[in-house]
DNA sequence: TCTTATAATGAATTTATATTCATTTTGTGA
DNA sequence: TCACAAAATGAATATAAATTCATTATAAGA
């Protein structure tokens, strides 16, 4: 893979770093240009950033962007499916510790809130395009990808709650739908917060409240 | 405002009907092109639709379409204020009808429910461009007022917790927050049942006891 | 039937923007 | 410092779709 033409010192340095510095810097161009589209993408959606804008917040030509990505859609795919990964697995790692189902879920809920507060950009990106399972501005082979990561997070919820039932801690109901509530139940809560932060905090408190509580008394 | 070179019958007749043939039928042509519109919108999303598209399937040419709406965007508006309206209008009815405030929040479930299943296509529309509180295709202005419209609505169901709180029905938590809740938890499941109605018919029993029942047992 | 007004049509125009590629700039080793 | 390769550039091109408007068709009254 490495030509013979390379220097000595280079080829020792990628035998160590596994990449070169002009990889590396490389990489961190992608990664501006990744940033500078996740921006405009959020704020004013696919359709209506160019990839002159993206170009000139990144700080580069609009050729440049395609010595990166081959065309927008693929740009755009990799900044979706980089989200969808990342709550994937985080909240997939959560799920899958040993312990006190109860304690799981609040866990959950307390990943979830922080990974929506770090990651605001991505978030209102990831759900104007996926959110309510209506995509619309990607191609389908992408959607199909997305809500299946979607799946993936709510089945592992579930199963947490299944066995939280057979512990005899949660009410015997239906554990898909279990998760599919309390999963639903927390987006209103982060979406309310996304929106307004000052005005409607999130407090994951009230929302186990809300959830693991009888609210109809008597 | 009726000009004097209309014939006798003619005149007569507005004045009994409103409007006359022509009108009716100038009306019946544009909920055509609606029609047609908000099939291939909530296929496609905005920017994946053509007017070309719009004008073949309501059987019109292009032109004709611009007689109806001054551009593409107002056609489209035209579509979420109409289904922003009927949401809006028939739940704020359920919510104002007086009476024991656990009925009435029951009767606020059905009634989102048969509104989502009677509208699926305006659904579908509606909560991919204003779905999570994050709109991209449209102008800030519609998206303002579309997410007036949901507030509103929020805001009417907070008071009937209110209410439900003052009598000792419902637990003594912030009203706003257990309408955000309710209305959340329903939306889940609704867009589950949206995607796929045979494997997850919607339970409207199943979210009632999900919601106001302990969850957490001891 | 003829005339006129009203409405519908769709080819042509305009506009917008994704993508390309000939040219320029930059960085590297000799 | 120079020559060369690699990378960056952005004006020019291609493409697609929104909108217009001169032309044609339709309907209504005389």
């Amino acid at each position: 893979m490495i030509p013979d033409s390379y220097s000595l010192h280079k080829r020792l340095a990628m035998k160590k770093n596994k990449l070169s510095r002009k990889e590396r810097e490389q990489l961190q161009r992608r990664a501006l240009i990744l940033q500078a589209a996740l921006e405009l993408f959020s704020e004013k959606g696919y359709h209506n950033v160019t990839m002159q804008e993206i170009a000139i917040r990144a700080e580069f030509a609009v050729g440049t962007l395609y010595k990166f990505f081959k065309n927008k859609e693929e740009l755009y795919k990799e900044i979706l499916m980089q989200t969808a990964n990342l709550f994937r697995s985080a909240l997939s790692n959560v799920l899958e510790e040993k312990g006190d189902e109860y304690a799981q879920v609040k866990k959950y809920l307390k990943t979830k809130c922080k990974l929506f507060m770090e990651n605001i950009l991505l978030v209102r990106l990831y759900f104007a395009e996926a959110g309510a399972g209506v995509s619309i501005s990607v191609k389908r082979e992408l959607e199909t990808e997305l809500r299946s990561f979607y799946e993936q997070v709510i089945q592992k919820l579930a199963c947490v709650f299944e066995k939280g039932i057979q512990k005899k801690f949660f009410r015997p109901l239906d554990p898909y739908y279990l998760a599919l509530a309390f999963d639903g139940m927390s987006n209103a809560f982060l979406f309310s917060g996304l929106e307004d932060p000052d005005r409607h905090p999130v407090d994951t408190n009230l929302i186990e409240e809300i959830f693991f509580e009888q609210i109809y008394l008597t």
